[in-house]
RNA sequence: UCCUUGAUAGCUCAGCUGGUUAGAGCGAGUGACUGUUAAUCACUAGGUCCCUGGUUCGAGCCCAGGUCAGGGAGCCA
């Protein structure tokens, strides 16, 4: 029996077992809020219908104690999931002592430090559930499309894009690298089955310690036979919007916990705008507006709301601080206010911070030179002015992966495609018309100072039946961030690595 | 690697211009209360003020070096 089925055991007696998620006690009652990994629901013990050992053991429970409890359900609106059950019979598996992570609020390190046991609250919860539904999702997608899923080694003898820091480790003797793309190896698999997709773990050794970088992480790299760039866009939208839709049709009750804003996510399901580099570039430069929206006026704008709520929440703190040295003032109030307080001063970080941040973006934004890649700011600065997934296409080859297919119109350009995800979040999938003549791809390599002989067998696929082909990557955290608009990537893997965190 | 912010009780934070014995709330423990939603009320315990050195009659506060962490740049999904 699992507490997301109560809803159709009411007036009926059922067993759970779970963990303490809050006690709350009065005389004669104690309030359990048990959680089971499927749900939360408050279970009451009440002296006078229990065993005097029962109700003694219900009142020694503390945070996150195991136990096992059977009692009536009863219907009752006030309570989340709408039931409450009445306690007639407990077995506790063991009392925890002195648990954490307290019912406050925690600083990131803490949470962090104590990640195997944050896990657990709801709002982790919720993310896992979602993260789940995406992982799910993606299967079935490509799965109906008739795509294959394959295995890329994680093992690779080289860098096989030559760009990113890779971490290296023995192999047998010689050094070896963790991968941090599939993708040619995909390549090789889409010559023999058609469209395949990997889905695997990534690594890269950058020493990133920003809000959208982790060290490993999961990424979804389909790759398509006798696809364009412009077929690979269509699929690209056809594959996030059925993502998007499955969370939420799936998920209601956990965007509700994480406060998740789904407007946005809703008007994702239309058409994505398809932008040029060069498109892109004069809306980051301010020299085009997006439907009456200036990049550079929106940052000032921001700068200016930002400093005047820095003023009233520092006028707020000031205010409660004040009421709290009063004399006299009840013990609940000052409880209250203090915490609201703390609440105040950590977003009052956050503003100072962005308040920090917004002038070397509106700088990098006014200063942008064409035919540079677009920088974090940079995809701040354009997501922020639309309100779904846009794609920009058709990069300046020289900074874009050598394996790129150019333009045959326009050879200044590469065939790449970006998706970047609205509200400031950036580039969630990067890919692409891949480059067929043998040639040209020798050039690249060459261009890229890579080892040719590492690259013979990816040549080979030019030279044996080559044909158009393109794929694009999808970073999994990076998607699972946006969805649930959360503020940094990792929230969206059980146990991040980043640079400098290890453990747990 | 660079820029920037920070480190005080188990947790979240105060601590004024350097000045006597370092504070609050939460959490923990004890007690009170018959329906609580982070319950409330009273009491109790709890400190290597990140480390090393310096300035000073006196350092949590000032200076130098270091460690760790947050945010950003670069790089990327």
């Amino acid at each position: 029996m699992y507490i997301k089925n109560l809803l159709q055991f009411i007036d009926q007696s059922v067993t759970l077992s779970g963990w303490a998620a809050n006690k709350r006690e009065s005389k004669g009652l104690v309030f359990l809020v048990m959680r089971d990994g499927t749900g939360i629901c408050q279970c009451v013990v009440d002296e006078s219908k229990v065993s005097p050992e029962i109700f003694a053991a219900a009142s020694k429970l503390t945070l996150e104690s195991s136990f096992t409890l059977t009692g009536n359900v009863i219907k009752d609106e006030r309570q989340t999931g709408g039931v409450e059950v009445q306690v007639t019979d407990l077995k506790v598996f063991q009392y925890a002592m002195d648990y954490p992570i307290a019912k406050k609020e925690h600083g990131i390190e803490f949470l962090m430090d104590n990640r195997h046991l944050w896990l657990r609250s709801q709002r982790q919860w919720a993310i896992m559930k979602i993260r789940n539904t995406i992982i799910f999702a993606i299967h079935r997608f490509f799965q109906q499309e008739g795509f294959v899923e394959m295995d890329a080694p994680i093992f690779t003898g080289n860098a096989c894009e030559g760009t990113s820091n890779l971490f290296e480790t023995d192999y047998y003797g010689d050094p070896a690298y963790l991968s941090q793309s599939g993708q040619l190896y995909g390549e090789a698999m889409a010559m023999a089955m058609g469209k395949i997709y990997t889905f695997g773990p990534t690594f890269r050794a950058e020493k990133s310690k920003t809000r959208r970088h982790l060290s490993e992480f999961w990424m979804i790299e389909p790759e398509m036979a006798f696809y364009d760039i412009f077929q690979n866009m269509d699929l690209i939208e056809k594959f996030l919007q059925f993502v998007i839709g499955e969370v939420l049709k799936a998920n209601q009750p956990e965007l509700t916990i994480i406060e998740r804003d789904t407007a946005v996510l809703q008007t994702s399901l239309d058409t994505f705008p398809r932008l040029t580099y060069d498109e892109a570039v004069a809306i980051i430069k301010g020299e085009k507006d997006v439907n009456g929206k200036n990049s550079i006026k929106t940052l000032e704008e921001d700068l200016k709301v930002i400093e005047s709520s820095i003023l009233s929440t520092q006028a707020e703190i000031t205010e409660r601080e004040t009421k709290i040295a009063q004399p006299g003032i009840k013990k609940g109030e000052i409880n209250f206010n203090q915490n609201k307080i703390a609440q105040l001063k950590s977003s009052l970080k956050d503003l100072e911070e962005q308040q920090r941040n917004i002038p070397q973006w509106l700088e990098s934004a006014r200063t942008f030179k064409y035919g540079n890649d677009l920088g974090g700011s940079d995809e701040t600065v354009i997501t922020r002015l639309f309100d779904k997934p846009i794609m920009v296409y058709d990069w300046p080859h020289e900074v874009k992966a050598f394996y790129l297919k150019r333009n045959p119109e326009d050879p200044r350009f590469a065939r790449g495609v970006d998706v970047l995800a609205p509200e400031g979040y950036g580039e969630i999938v990067g890919g692409g018309e891949r480059e067929t003549d043998e040639k040209l791809l020798i050039d690249k390599i060459n261009e890229h100072e890579l080892p040719m002989e590492a690259f013979e067998w990816y040549l080979d696929l030019r030279r044996y039946g080559s044909v158009p082909h393109a794929g694009f990557g999808l970073g999994l955290e990076r998607i699972v961030t946006w969805i649930c608009g959360l503020k940094h990537v990792r929230e969206s893997i059980p146990f991040p690595r980043s640079y400098g965190r290890l453990l747990p």
